[in-house]
This record gives C-alpha cells, sequence and structure tokens, in this order.
DNA sequence: AAGAGTATGATAATCATTATCAATACGATT
DNA sequence: AATCGTATTGATAATGATTATCATACTCTT
C-alpha cells in the first residue's frame, strides 16, 4: 500500500459524493502536500507539485488545496502575512502556534488548560463553537538573544 | 478641551520624536477613527474621513492607520478574509475576540486564565512574549437557532 | 467507444495594500 | 511674515495572492 493511500481514498469519497471526479491532476496535488511535512502556501504546493508534473497549472493547486481542506485532509494555519498556509489535518490533531517573529520557527502545543478556558467563553455567551485560532508571536532563544535590549 | 485632545497629542509627540510632521489629513483621519467605535477597515475609515474632508486621498489613511498604530492609538484586530480591521488601543486594554460566522457579531472577552496559561507557554519554550491572537468563531445565539441541525 | 458533465491550464480580473512621483504643506529659522 | 529644506499628499501605477473565465481535455458511467 503506497503512501497516501487511506488519504486517496478519503478524497475519492468526498468527490464521489459530490459529483465530482478524482483526476491525475489532483493526485499529483495530494502527493505534493502530503510529502510535505510543513505549513505550505499555495505557491510552495505549487513548486513541490510542479517537481511531480511540470505540466500542472497553478489555479489547479489553488483550487485543490481547497478541496482538500474541504475533504477534511488540509486545514488552514499559520497565515504568513498576505498568503494562507495550511498544514495536514487527517491524523494530525488541532493544536495552535508559537511563531518566532525572527526566524519563524514554529512550536505546536496544545494546553489542555486553554482549550478548557475557550470552551467556558463559548458556554458564557451562548455560542455554538465552531474553531478557534490562537497563536502566540514572540522570540525563540535563540532570536531573543540578538535583540537583547530591543 | 475637544474630543480626541489626549490621542491627538499623542501622535504629535510620537511624530515629533521622529522629524515627521502633524498635518491637517492626520489630523482628519484621526479624528474619524475616534469617532468610530468599532474595529474598522481602512476603507470603511476612508469613507469616514472624506466625510470630514472630501479632498482626503486613499493612500493617506493607509498610511495614517498606520502610524496611529505605531503610535499607540490603533491597533489590528479581527481582519475580515481579506482586509485588515483596526481597533482603538489607547485606554482600551487587550482584549480577545468571539465572532459569529452567520452575522458578523463581535463579543469581546480577557480571560485571566487563558492569558496565564499562555504565559505559560512562552515560559515553558523560552520565548521572549511579543503578543498573541486569540479569534473564537462560532455562531451566537440568535444565528445558531437559524441553522439548527447544520 | 460514446456522451454528458466536470476539470484543466492559460490568462484576465479582483481586491487590498504599497510604491512612485510631481506638487504641496509644515514649521523652524530668519 | 517670507524663506527654505523636508516631509507629506493625492493620483496613479504596481504588486501579490487569490479567483473568475473559457475553450479544450479528461472522467466515468453507460
Ligand atoms: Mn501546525
Ligand atoms: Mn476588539
Ligand atoms: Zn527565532
Ligand atoms: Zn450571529
Amino acid at each position: 500500500m503506497g503512501i497516501g493511500a487511506e488519504e486517496r481514498l478519503i478524497l475519492e469519497d468526498y468527490l464521489r459524493e459530490r459529483g465530482q471526479k478524482m483526476t491525475r491532476p489532483r493526485e499529483t496535488v495530494l502527493e505534493a502536500f502530503l510529502k510535505l511535512e510543513r505549513h505550505v502556501t499555495a505557491e510552495e504546493l505549487f513548486a513541490a507539485a510542479q517537481r511531480l508534473d511540470p505540466s500542472i497549472g497553478q489555479a489547479t493547486v489553488f483550487r485543490t488545496i481547497k478541496l482538500l481542506a474541504d475533504a477534511g485532509l488540509a486545514r488552514e494555519a499559520c497565515p504568513d502575512e498576505g498568503a494562507r498556509r495550511y498544514e495536514h489535518s487527517y491524523k494530525h490533531e488541532h493544536h495552535d502556534h508559537l511563531v518566532c517573529l525572527g526566524c519563524g520557527a514554529i512550536v505546536e502545543f496544545k494546553d489542555p488548560a486553554i482549550e478548557r478556558a475557550q470552551d467556558a467563553i463559548y458556554v458564557k455567551y451562548g455560542y455554538r463553537p465552531s474553531n478557534h485560532r490562537l497563536e502566540l508571536e514572540g522570540y525563540c532563544p535563540v532570536c531573543a538573544k540578538k535583540k537583547v535590549g530591543v
């Protein structure tokens, strides 16, 4: 069983349910995405997909990453001032991000106390929860040293 | 003492320190901003400023709202899928946002437990804190009712 | 193999924001 | 109050990410 077989099936099911088709370009984008274990922009994904198939178009990458997100295989995370970024969603639990403003290093974390407190906020105001985004910005130990006193 | 006198002085000091000048357009944008007690886009601010002075240019609004942010009078908050939004910062403490995906209603809240837990994360990973962004999305009581079962 | 309908890639269009630049306004100094 | 060196302005073009268009190509079921 090849890499990404499970994800491929998920995408196929998702497409079939909606009368859409599994195509070669979509396979290519999925494969490129699964190989990139990072928070990736559409442009980076486009470059990776082109390495697998130079004939692939940019528009297709934008369209497909959205499909992957709808299908539950990808999820938006860590927008990069201007560009969206996506990360794996399938078998990758929700988490928050601590990002270094100096070098871009990203720590992924999940704090039960924070998650619980957020749920309490929803309850307090009678809102039905959908999703949340928590991003902590700062300077990693290395970059903090470089900017002493700033 | 007119409305916004304090803020005006803050802006003047900020500009003087950097060899920049207090100008009529900047006054106009500040006045328009202070009157808008909401999370506002540059475009909305532009419209409001034009009502005060039809000759004002859009570029000036973009430039000035950034100045206000640097000067500590404004702060980015609640980006509106595509466009930045700004809110008052002077004498308006940090807070997080709970936003309704149905009608756009925004609840501002501050949870000491969450803030504390966030600080702990910074400590745990040795990061120097800069700022953080927490946004809870969901459906307000009214909109939740309209979408029962969705 | 054929047909109906979806997907593709190239390209143009959007939208928010920024850069450019000649003309103008500030404000310190005289 | 007039002068002068700079900073600022508004109009406009440019940018960058994303989306829309559309003629052609592909999928998948029959
Ligand atoms: Mn992540
Ligand atoms: Mn707010
Ligand atoms: Zn760093
Ligand atoms: Zn609502």
